[in-house]
DNA sequence: GGGGATTTGTGCTTTTCTTCACAAATCTCT
DNA sequence: AGAGATTTGTGAAGAAAAGCACAAATCCCC
């Protein structure tokens, strides 16, 4: 009987859509394997994620080659591949800035809390808050103030920083971040951050997300209409 | 002196990237209206926006031709094409379904209340939140109870709703959704929903986007180590 | 009213992403 | 052990998005 060979690692840049879509493969496996699913057809598992089964082997395709012809993909193999690929065995310390509501739900949100991120500092520049106590996922943790922004992040070691400030004040606490070691950053404010080079910055933008979809409902509207 | 032209409003699908950004365009714009500025190049809003110029200069040209060669672009005015382009004229009642942490931070937070939106109903299933009143934008609103859902939601007129519940009964609110009349979802749980033709669905999915960022970070660290 | 300085709008090129379609690999059954 | 049924992995084609670069339009100033 032949000996499953070396882990077959591919090495080269992954194309970002297709990064942008391994955490949604990787929820899926995640709920596949908690099922107790052992195997999973690229059909099935497109099916799951809503993708086309090509698109959903091809992205695979970028880590390895990780399935079996004929036969499918192992759900904990492949789950584990993702997994290390992006970095989710290792446990990411993460700082949010601004605990209004956003910063609060965020804080208190399971899903950040979850497998390969731990909330390691909270800052507020509004002297109301500091001081109080925040439930994350596992613990409590105090609301610092924003002064101690730099000095505190740079102690945690956070390379993650989640920005939830208005964006009056977002581009300053980006730049606190940055000095303080910070090389990634979820921003919720509505407004382009600039960053020195090396660091990543994602937007997320819930009033955008409201107005793309106002503009689809305009365009059914103009359908009826014309 | 000649008179300005009629609006020179262009048919024709407007690319998905584009409309992206739409919105990051409109706020910008926003912002420099608010600050007195009359006109703008593409130079300039690109800076502001993170882009860059031709991309900017390309997108707009999918809406008409509102800018002056040589001049740049009179803020008001093309603010107003993209705001009509995308159907912020118009007041689009929203519903919220969830009220955790998540949900209740989407309907105090103002952006979601802001131009263009209001938000006319919150559901939830826990028996504990129905009854009590969550303040939005403008007025204090009644959490219903999950089950009135598909009534209230049609008597509301609402054709934009967000989902933000566990993931285990996203699908089942969407279903509610979609059968109440609504069109366009913004979804929040960490799960791909199937509607029928002609309802569309953004998702927003807050750990997916840490765990992007992770990937970024995992990718600095093999670097350094190679 | 003409020359020089700007800045838009867009055809063309390049890059990135998606889809197609099929050979290669594996399994099952007899 | 071979034939038939699956299902992956991937070249190649097609579509979408981004970037380039320049003609066309406008302004300003003399």
């Amino acid at each position: 009987m032949p000996l499953r060979q070396v882990p077959p690692v591919k090495r080269g840049k992954i194309p970002a859509a297709t990064v942008a879509r391994l955490p949604i493969y990787y929820r899926a496996l995640t709920q596949l394997f908690e099922r107790g699913e052992a195997r999973v057809s690229s059909e099935e598992l497109a099916e799951i994620t809503g993708v086309t089964s090509a698109k959903l082997r091809k992205d695979l395709s970028y880590l390895g080659t990780y399935g079996t012809r004929g036969v499918g993909y192992e759900v904990e193999y492949l789950r584990f591949q993702i997994a290390r690929e992006m970095g989710l065995n290792n446990e990411w310390p993460v700082v949010i800035v601004g605990l209004g509501n956003l910063g609060r739900a965020l804080a208190r949100y399971g899903g950040f809390g979850s497998r390969g991120f731990q909330i390691v500092g909270l800052f507020d520049h509004d002297q109301k808050l500091v001081g109080t106590k925040v439930k994350t996922g596992k613990s409590e943790i105090e609301i610092l103030p924003a002064n101690d922004l730099a000095k505190a992040t740079k102690q945690l070691k956070a390379k993650l920083g989640v920005i939830a400030v208005p964006a009056e004040v977002a581009q300053k606490v980006c730049d606190d971040l940055v000095n303080a070691g910070v090389t990634s950053i979820l921003n919720f404010a509505p407004i382009h951050l600039v960053t020195p080079k090396g660091v990543d910055v994602r937007r997320v933008d819930l009033a955008s997300e409201l107005q793309i979809l106002a503009f689809h409902e305009q365009k059914k509207i103009e359908e009826k209409t014309a």
